[in-house]
DNA sequence: TGTACATCAGTGAACGCGCGTTCACTGATGTAC
DNA sequence: TGTACATCAGTGAACGCGCGTTCACTGATGTAC
């Protein structure tokens, strides 16, 4: 076969994007180093070339998919405000983005937390702890929508956006997913005016 | 060794209250048949002449589980209406049940939704309607205490409690676990007074 | 410019372990006589 | 009441499969001369 050093970091990437992408799809328990490696066009064998274990994989893709997620949410964030309809209420705009049934429908390219939050508990400590970050710069940037920019707050309604997502995804009823998404989405915005 | 059938059929629920722990303690993908069996006091090979397979004790599991969650929430109920307490606030009752650190604390002791809605989307159709018909219970006792009665309204209320419960578990700092149960909990009670 | 060779990304077979499942066997229970 | 025997819950070894990991090998790349 015969590949460049250019190409090697460019398989060890599509390796990281793909599982990245398959433990928001599928979990982290579920990712296999076989079914990845296939899935990013290489044999199994390759894989110990590019990573030190699968553990180290599971870290690495974490961190690569809630660099993604913040990425996207700032994205949308500086997109409302050039816009003028996200300066009334960008908590609206924060909110809509996580609770879309787009958003649902396809949680390998979604939000790392929403996929992962629920086994978290059962996840290696680096897991956890890019997780705990994540949560953190979430609940920071909730907390600057809200009129008394209280953390404590902001860390209640991420925890109704994650619970919202996971719950709508869990239930096997399209129509009470759709339901959990507005009533949440209603529990949030009720924060802006009297908050 | 030799044992009667009532013998048998205690071993049986023996083994069914050790799994309906576990999936909630560990997760359902985490649940071992020899594990399981050995916390129960038998032996592996014995597993089979209670149940005809793994995915049928988790099915029977999630359900005893669910049934014993619906018990405490309706015991808690109608122990807080008995007190004058809960009078002027079942909603805050309900909310606190679940949003206490004790629950936080023994996942095992505790809901079966707020421990596997994360999983929930990876389980088995069983599991997924048995934890979606828990989702509906679940939302008619909070809607019950609400001014506005609205069935969408309280989907949001458990999907925030869910997330709460969730996230809570997940963090890697018991400070942060708190901040998010109290601001989950201010969310919640805010809608006693307004909707 | 052309040829020989070292490098190394990737291949695919094989290993070891854990786990769900099966099965021949054990021995106390409780019925039959 | 006492003895022989059928039943069957439970035991523990073994099987098969999947999966993480290892390793000898392949062959294109790119350097050395």
């Amino acid at each position: 076969m015969g590949y460049s050093q250019a190409q090697k970091a460019e398989s060890r990437q599509r390796v990281l994007e793909t599982a990245a992408r398959q433990i928001r799809e599928d979990g982290i328990e579920a990712l296999g180093v076989a079914d990845c490696m296939r899935r990013a066009g290489l044999t199994h064998g390759a894989f110990y070339g590019h990573f030190e274990s699968r553990d180290a994989l599971i870290v690495e893709a974490l961190e690569y998919a809630v660099a993604l997620s913040e990425k996207r949410i700032a994205a949308t964030v500086s997109a409302a405000h050039a816009n003028g309809s996200a300066k009334k209420e960008p908590l609206r705009v924060i909110a809509e983005m996580f609770l879309s049934e787009k958003h649902i429908k396809d949680p390998g390219n979604g939000c790392a937390l929403c996929s992962l939050a629920g086994e978290a508990r059962h996840a290696a400590p680096a897991v956890r702890e890019s997780l705990t970050q994540y949560v953190h710069k979430l609940a920071s940037r909730i907390a600057q929508t809200l009129a008394s920019d209280s953390e404590t707050l902001a860390l209640g309604i991420v925890a109704t956006i994650v619970g919202a997502v996971t719950l709508a995804r869990a239930v096997d009823e399209p129509e009470t997913a759709r339901s959990i998404l507005a009533g949440s989405l209603d529990l949030i915005v009720a924060q802006s005016a009297d908050a």
